[in-house]
DNA sequence: AAACTGAGCAACCGCAGTCGC
DNA sequence: TGCGACTGCGGTTGCTCAGTT
């Protein structure tokens, strides 16, 4: 560890603060293509103005796939608390027992909600270790968070939940428990951690950082009906399919120059005022993305059967497949999202011009689905998801 | 209706650990 | 062995929004 160390970038010349759907959708693709074997050299690589680190963060606790988003349910809940009474501040190796969780997401429920609820309880027995915090966290079973903190029953009885808390109730349990979770992290220690592998380096799975991996994480997520897979973060992209994205894991080692990385100014329109504008009167610049240019514009703006082919393997690269509908506008940002001034998202994202076999459910939607199918490897992936 | 306040959460910061040269 | 590069982790910050006054 040398000391002066070197900032890791210049804070000068990246962006930061939120990030907006373009960048999301840059790091995605990049991501589903590329995989992420450099995070520091991505953002160059993708086209993005943002540190490694930033993009890093930004992948792991919201663009993943296979990100739970939504309340914490009671069971989750209360494995926290159990976690963390046994394994303290750990949040990534908290993490890694609650599938689908961040440990960044898991420290805000914490320090948001649960630490509170435990705190005066805490404060009123005689020893923490020895109390039963989890006892009090027994509310009728609900899957938000907000109805499970919407009161206090300090004195209810125990209802039967999934998770018995009464197994963590003296020490020598609870450092029983931590032991085997740190001996048997190649093997599961909970029911409700049965379905989840281990990955090759001994630890268990998760979407801590330490997981972020998306080599570690396809050994993961096993397929599930489509009711179960888990929504895409990102209102725009619908569902991703989260078998095909895990398909990155089989992506070519060679890379990682992004092909179009010479056309940065691509990506730069993207983020430019008038995005729309730009593309519609620049050509030469929408001819390297033919496929992109069909998106934006319509599929009648693509003339050649070229044009067409690219369009193709755009959609079957990215799959960036979608419409979005003035009624659905206000599902189209999430909140906190960073919207670039004058960017329509409405008009850039205008897919109603494309013919895409799907759902006509999933056109009600508006949604912009972006399902991950990697032609490297499975060139008929979009037709399986579909 | 406007101002204030607090909760929630995404993102940032900086240190620690690991690895390769 | 020492050093630098890189990633991971935990603490913290600051923005947004909903509720309250």
């Amino acid at each position: 560890m040398g000391k002066g160390r070197a900032p890791c970038c210049d804070k000068t010349q990246v962006k930061r603060g939120p990030w907006s759907p373009a960048e999301d959708l840059k790091l995605i693709a990049f991501i589903q293509k590329y995989g992420h074997e450099n995070w520091r050299a991505l953002p160059k690589q993708a086209g993005l103005l943002r540190c490694g680190k930033s993009c890093r963060l930004r992948w792991i606790n919201y663009l993943r796939p296979d990100v739970k988003r939504g309340n914490f349910t009671l069971e989750e809940e209360e494995n926290i608390i159990r976690l963390h009474k046994a394994l303290g501040n750990k949040w990534s190796k908290i993490a890694s027992r609650l599938p689908g969780r961040t440990d960044n997401e898991i420290k805000n429920v914490w320090n948001t909600h649960l630490k509170k609820r435990l705190a005066p309880k805490k404060g009123s027995e005689s020893s923490a270790d020895e109390s039963k915090p989890e006892s009090s966290i027994t509310s009728a079973s609900s899957s938000s968070s907000e109805s499970f903190f919407s009161y206090e029953r300090p004195n209810s009885p125990k209802t039967t939940t999934p998770c018995n808390n009464d197994q963590f109730n003296d020490q020598a349990e609870k450092l029983s428990i931590e032991d085997k979770m740190e001996q048997d992290s190649e093997k599961q220690v909970s029911n409700e951690l049965a379905n989840i592998t281990e990955d090759p380096k001994g630890s268990s799975v998760s979407l801590s950082s330490d997981e972020s991996n998306i080599v570690n994480t396809s050994q993961i997520v096993e397929h599930k009906p489509e009711e179960e897979q888990l929504a895409s973060p990102l209102p725009y992209l619908g569902h991703y399919d989260v078998g095909s994205m895990l398909e990155e894991v089989d992506k070519p080692n060679q890379l990682i120059e992004i092909p179009w990385e010479p056309d940065y100014d691509f990506w730069k329109l993207l983020d430019d005022d008038n995005s729309l504008e730009s593309f519609q009167s620049n050509e030469v610049q929408l001819g390297e993305f033919p496929a992109i240019q069909n998106i934006i514009l319509g599929e009648e703006s693509v003339h050649d059967a070229e044009a067409k082919k690219w369009s193709q393997d755009f959609e079957n690269e990215f799959g960036v497949v979608g419409e979005m509908k003035e009624s659905n506008k206000d599902h189209f940002l999430p909140k906190n999202y960073a919207v670039e001034p004058e960017m329509d998202h409405t008009q850039a994202f205008d897919f109603d011009d494309i013919d895409m076999a799907r759902p006509e459910s999933e056109l009600d939607l508006g949604y912009i689905q972006l399902w991950s199918s990697w032609p490297q490897n499975n060139n008929n992936n979009n037709n399986n998801s579909l």
